[in-house]
DNA sequence: CGGGATTTTGAATCAGTTCAAAATGCGTGG
DNA sequence: CCACGCATTTTGAACTGATTCAAAATCCCG
């Protein structure tokens, strides 16, 4: 069963704080965020989805959505009425388990992000970040050789990271210097994925994916 | 159905990294932590658990366990077989939903930790955790007056926190010369709840309780 | 070619770390 | 009850990673 993708301009609020929809949304392509903005007008970033992910799931369950929910770069997505998901929990019952599955891999990705902002310096924390994206995209798209399209800001990942815009740029100059990022205009490629890993200190074991990538 | 709880001593290991035990822990009494450790020694606690948590539900359906569960305090712990959360699964559908509800509160407050680490400066960092704790803590057990028995180190608090142990008592220092907290040698006490929740931005939202306190 | 967004650079400042030592608290055994 | 020893807290001072502010350079799109 398929629902028709809808397209989505960039930096785009899917789902605003405090909403509360009736269906959830499944990305098909792009990349989104979710995040918290503090009282103080600051920003974080608390998940960042690919290809495949639920976005929001959480709104099925809970409400009301403690979070907002937006676009990194374009997207088509495709909405899920939370009725079906109901349905689906009470005529099949052990696709139940599937979706806490799902929460709980949430929960695990949300986990090693603590460990990034709390004890990882900011070039470890971005190498860490990017090792985590990349992994999670090589399951799902057709990704060549550690390259991968990553069209987001700056800005954008120091709201991922905890940092300040000017930090990020000149965490992302050592990385580059230190030839393990390739980073200028187009997609960003890991050309040493060996050596990124092992800076990173990156174990992807907390991804939980069934075909645990080399 | 109970089990008898079982005592278990301050600073133990509940369960190790990697394990994989075909039960899940539910916290009786106590506080236990939830961690990981970097190649570097660094620590960084990712979650803390209050009485009537489910302290590894994880386990249940994820392998292997990606980080280390230890007790914060003396604790009493109750063993819940795997077999029985599936039989409850099974034989009631509607009861599973809870299970991924945990779930998802659980990311919820995860999530809240990244903000936490992200983007608050040490003072609200500490100020936020504990409106955190406290606000678990009254709902479980009979907590009189935002004062609670928080037995914890300052070194398990700079786990908790991403901060090295010397800030955290200068952190605290500050804390109670603007009087958010009093705590020296035994419970924690919030004398000014109102201005500890405006100081630290907390808005419990995301802990998602039933019964939502003032 | 022009204009807004984004990236890059510099310099001053600040929050938090590190290292080291002193002070305090606490349980145990004499 | 005191003395000892270990864990924890507190203090000081030097240092460092990250922030802030401001301006210049670059990029991208129409």
């Amino acid at each position: 069963m398929l629902w028709p993708a809808t397209e989505v301009a960039a930096k785009i609020d899917l789902i605003g704080e405090g909403d509360c929809p009736s269906v959830s949304t499944l990305l098909v392509d792009g990349l989104v965020a979710r995040y918290k903005v503090l009282e103080n007008g600051s920003r974080q970033i608390v998940a960042v989805h690919v290809p495949g992910d639920f976005v929001d799931f959480n709104s099925f369950l809970i409400r009301p959505l403690d979070h907002g929910i937006s676009t990194l770069t374009p997207c088509r997505i495709s909405k899920v009425p939370h009725a079906l998901l109901r349905d689906i929990g009470e005529t099949h019952p052990h696709l139940m388990r599937v979706f806490t599955l799902m929460a709980l891999i949430d929960g695990a990705i949300s986990r090693e992000w603590v460990v990034n902002l709390g004890r990882r310096d900011a070039t470890k924390r971005a190498a860490h970040l990017f090792c985590e994206i990349y992994t999670l995209l090589e399951v799902v798209v057709c990704v060549s050789d550690h390259a991968f399209s990553f069209p987001v800001t700056q800005s954008d990942l120091a709201d991922m990271m905890g940092l300040s815009q000017v930090h990020v740029n000149r965490t992302l100059q050592d990385l580059r210097q230190m030839q393990l990022i390739e980073w200028t205009g187009g997609p960003m490629t890991i050309p040493n994925w060996r050596a990124m890993v092992e800076f990173a200190g990156f174990d992807p074991t907390y991804l939980h994916l069934v075909n645990a990538p080399r």
